[in-house]
RNA sequence: GCACCUGUAGCUCAGCUGGAUAGAGCGCUGCCCUCCGAAGGCAGAGGCCAGAGGUUCGAAUCCUCUCAGGUGCGCCA
């Protein structure tokens, strides 16, 4: 149930009727007409563009249409009144026998009040995290992976049919790189002594995978030559790092539903499939690229190799598939892994990524553009920058000293539901600076405290009813008389309420999670108002010792706003806690 | 040099894909506990929406240019 969804249905009736009438002329397109919320809730519930929107195709003044559309919405029974303003806005006023119908809605719903068919059933593949499998997941990684996993829950609450999936890049040289770091852990356990040159990974989290090496294989790979063990400590310090991830991203309840290997699209034709695909569409060809600009590359010559066209589809420079020297560059694996994804189904494609790759967009947007003929979007989420703050300071991280963050660290300080909730109260295109001590702060100005306190208070209030002797179930709540939810600041409640399927639809659309947070706290405050209004006008308690038939109406409320908080909170990975601590 | 992101209150950020007098929190000022959790609520001050043009009934939002910050730009991943 979407109200507003209902009432603009209810705006385009009158419409098509005005114009089989004759008070509008044929064939006006009804598309732009929008009813939304106003801005100021002093307009009214709701306000429709209808009459300026239609102004100019109808060559007619827009109040004029204002006015007899008006008279049309007056006459339906869910609008108390509708008021044309301004240069011809229409503001509706809505019975409030509608705001209470929506408690009705929620405590019958449950946590499926809200959920919404933006989706339509449509297969969506959302891809995040895809971390090098070389260490574990550090501070950068995790906004990813919260926002991934976030979005990915979002859009199956607005009925699509998502896939959460983790692309392994164990294909290229930096695996090697960890191999080989491996190996001297493995040596080390040996007892040997043993000294990391640059480019290997000095990371003492290496060090239980060499004696897990030196467990499995004893001796035989000590002295030998790589060609005699790097395949096999290849393999095996891949799955070991998959598997330290696999943990970290437990930490913040992530359960992906596949991981797909780099590695299993070598060797297999996926790749030449791929490209033979964009070869039939005459996107290859053999050329030779323009310098890059700004630094200058030391060792930069021309040379011929086989480009991609991806500047048919928007992208500034072609880009290169093959190396001079006939292997794949690392765009290739990519656009077979894309085509993969195309063929397997998916009508909707979603990375998110660093905003380190933000060079990146273009290019794989061509890909996928010209491998699915346009049929299926590809949306990029980059996830800017996360800066981390303790006692004030900035926490630098820096590789070399090793003294870089790690997901595992900043879950143990703050904890998962702190973590995620607060990467989610930022859009992802901006960058967030992590502040770990006001994580942890239990006031106001820290929103997932707030937003929980909301839920605690609600969760505490029904408890102690129900020690008073009054039912509390959602089938006697819903059978409560809504009739007397009346005043004001509880119908400003109801009307939060009443927002929450709008906001889901949007959040959807736009591929937004932290528009679920906003909402969250906004919804929150609102219930914290009328909990202290409560103080003052006794009659607002949501336990009214006069009148049991006002205690459930009051309470049908409350519960309705916990129901919404811990479908929001669900929806972004958060537990609604029951108590504050 | 080019691409992408960002620029909104002193600070941290929202702003419903173009709507009315631009909103929250923090900070500041002033109120509110005999009362379901004050870990809170109410109110006030505070704005040239970076700047300049344009598009139209209407722009923080769309387009162009300029300025500032960030991230990138190779046959690396």
């Amino acid at each position: 149930m979407n109200l507003f969804s209902d009432i603009r249905a209810l705006v385009i009736d009158s419409l098509t009727a005005m114009t089989a009438e004759g008070a509008l002329p044929e064939g006006l397109d009804f598309a732009n007409v929008a009813v939304e919320p106003p801005r100021d809730a002093a307009h009214g519930d709701m306000a429709t563009n209808a009459a300026m929107v239609l102004a100019k195709p109808a060559k007619m003044k827009p109040r004029d249409i204002a006015s007899a559309l008006a008279a049309k919405l007056d006459a339906d029974e869910r609008v108390a009144s509708a008021e044309v303003a301004g240069p011809g806005f229409l503001n509706l006023r809505l019975a409030p026998v509608v705001w209470q119908s929506v408690l009705g809605a929620v405590l019958k719903g449950g946590l499926d009040y809200g959920r919404a068919d933006v989706g339509a059933g449509k297969k969506v593949n959302v891809e995040y995290v895809s971390a090098n499998p070389t260490g574990p997941l550090h501070v950068g990684h995790t906004r990813g992976a919260v926002f991934g996993d976030a979005l990915a829950s979002l859009l199956a609450y607005a009925g699509y049919d998502v896939t959460r999936e983790y692309y392994i890049n164990d294909g290229g040289g930096q695996v090697d790189v960890l191999a080989r770091s491996v190996y001297l852990r493995y040596l080390e356990a040996h007892g040997q002594e043993i000294a990391f040159a640059d480019g290997t990974y000095p990371g003492d989290y290496l060090v239980p995978v060499g004696q897990a090496l030196k467990d499995k294989v004893g001796d035989a790979y000590v002295g030998k030559g790589e060609e005699v063990w790097l395949a096999d400590v290849r393999e095996f310090s891949t799955d070991a790092m998959m598997a330290l991830i696999r943990e970290d991203l437990a930490m913040l309840g992530i359960k992906m539903d596949v991981f797909y290997s780099e590695k299993s699209l070598y060797g297999t034709g996926k790749i030449e499939a791929a490209l033979a695909a964009l070869e039939s569409k005459g996107l290859i060809y053999q050329g030779v690229l323009e310098p890059p600009k700004g630094k200058k590359p030391d060792d930069w010559e021309p040379r011929e190799q086989t480009l991609f066209k991806s500047t048919d589809h928007g992208d500034d420079v072609d880009r290169a598939v093959k190396k001079s020297d006939g292997t794949w560059t690392y765009f290739a694996p990519d656009i077979a892994y894309h085509y993969d994804k195309v063929s397997r189904g998916f009508d909707e494609l979603i990375d998110v990524l660093g905003a380190d790759h933000g060079g990146y967009v273009k290019r794989m947007k061509a890909a996928v553009a010209a491998l699915s003929d346009g049929r299926v979007p590809l949306d990029i989420k980059l996830c800017q920058l996360v800066k981390l703050f303790k006692d004030g300071q900035e926490f630098k991280m820096s590789k070399r000293a090793g003294t870089f963050v790690t997901l595992r660290d900043v879950v143990d300080a703050v904890g998962s539901d702190v973590t995620r909730f607060m990467l989610l109260t930022r859009k992802n295109d901006q960058g967030f600076d992590f502040d770990l001590d006001k994580a942890l702060e239990q006031s106001k100005d820290n929103p997932i405290f707030y937003v929980q306190y909301a839920n605690a208070r609600i969760c505490s209030t029904l408890r102690k009813a129900n020690e008073a002797g009054i039912e509390t179930t959602d089938t006697v709540l819903d059978g409560a008389d809504l009739a007397q939810v009346t005043h004001p600041a509880q119908l400003a409640v109801a009307k939060k309420l009443a927002e929450w399927p709008r906001q889901i639809e949007i959040a959807a659309r736009t591929h937004e999670p932290h528009r679920v947070a906003f909402f969250l706290y906004d919804l929150a405050s609102e219930l914290h108002g009328l909990y202290h209004l409560g103080k003052s006008e006794t009659g607002l308690r949501f336990v009214n010792e006069s009148s049991q038939s006002a205690t459930h109406a009051n309470l049908a409320l409350a519960r309705s706003v916990s129901i919404v908080i811990s479908a929001g909170l669900g929806i972004l990975g958060v537990n609604p806690a029951q108590e504050m601590r």
